[in-house]
DNA sequence: TGTACATCAGTGAACGCGCGTTCACTGATGTAC
DNA sequence: TGTACATCAGTGAACGCGCGTTCACTGATGTAC
């Protein structure tokens, strides 16, 4: 009887399904954490059948690559903003406290980035092609800044700072942490301050 | 008709069946790893019916929480053993790398004990009780080893050791490493160096 | 401009599956007398 | 030492659920002439 609003009427065909399949599993992700983003719960998001994102995605685990590519070409472009303002003289941890509070502030979608990741057994530095990945970011500035004898120091270097960043992402969240956030006046000011406390923890260095 | 052998002979009463559905799911985790973990899938693998499990544990968390617990139970005495084995001057590397081979050796095992952490919010410090325990040895060694000034560096250090192994444990395992791994022979030395490169991305810095 | 038709992108019902959990039950054990 | 009985620790069938995926279908779109 009512004429349907712009809002309410949705063609059959809906345009972009794929684009909305996507964001509507990081509405998912966001509302009700990685556990509840099964295809149908996505499809249900997104308003159409269990069967529409067979017509845009192989299976499941095709959906889910697609939104864990997604979050890795935001987060490469996180990095490059970054590293574009940082100074010159510090570039390494504005870079590495950007890849942390990324992952911090969308904690299911990076969890679903990471699974993606061990699924294949590989970082997704491959992905996407061009020289706007994240990693690149990560080496590029390891290789400017320190003061790395030889190729092998520099790879190993590379590899620490990502773990580092990496292990910070993931256990910031617990509740132990919590006096050490409030004293230190939030969680981005303690996110930092264990950055640049990676490798102080060793006998013979000051800060 | 055949007289039942000790081993095929289950007598009607199990005996610990509690102890047997953990060491189940422990050879479910080494086998098929953690997303083969049903309650179900835990039970047949110890022989028993799907409702067995029912009277020592009241649901399928508290098994999973109860698997948890012994990991970090056996972790901490590796953590232990490792310490004390350890040469004076520098007890934080053997420590920090004895915690990584231990995740690195039972990946499995390992994303259990977190997933039950995460779920919780809080790493398993107070579990337990006494003080044989992972966290306690972590800190105990940065306290020792480092040259803290204040008690809030001591804090900060640790937290950063602690991210830096567990961030490391999780990364290990990706094929980017290989010939990383490859150069240096093995992984064990591959993860060793890598903590040792742990800081060693700053400028201004030398081993 | 109009029409025929192939193709595309949805629907909705159905499939089989393994899951966590509950239930009434029964065999085995141990304790009181 | 023997018996009655409460309690413990299993069984196995059943429940409802949400899942991934398939299928025959149909409405909408676009292209050829």
């Amino acid at each position: 009887m009512s004429e349907p609003t712009a809002s309410e009427s949705r063609p059959y065909h809906h345009g972009d399904l794929r684009r909305a399949l996507i964001d509507a599993a990081r509405r998912l992700l966001e509302a009700e954490g990685p556990a509840a983003l099964s295809l149908r719960a996505v499809a249900r998001e997104a308003g159409v059948s269990p069967a529409a994102p067979y017509h845009h995605f192989k299976d499941k685990a095709q959906l889910l690559d697609a939104v864990a590519d997604e979050g890795w070409l935001i987060m490469s472009r996180t990095l490059t903003e970054a590293l574009s303002q940082a100074p010159a003289e510090d570039r390494l941890n504005p870079v590495m406290l950007a890849y942390v509070r990324f992952a911090r502030e969308r904690p299911a979608l990076y969890r679903v980035m990471y699974d993606a990741a061990r699924i294949k057994e590989s970082l997704p530095l491959e992905a996407s092609g061009g020289q706007d990945r994240a990693y690149e970011r990560i080496r590029a500035t390891v290789v400017e800044q320190g003061t790395q004898p030889t190729p092998l120091d520099v790879e190993l270097a590379i590899t620490a700072a990502w773990c580092a960043a990496h292990g910070l992402a993931e256990m910031a969240g617990f509740r132990q942490f919590e006096p050490l956030k409030s004293e230190l006046g939030g969680e981005v000011p303690f996110l930092d301050a264990v950055l640049h406390h990676m490798g102080l923890y060793r006998s013979g260095r000051t800060a």
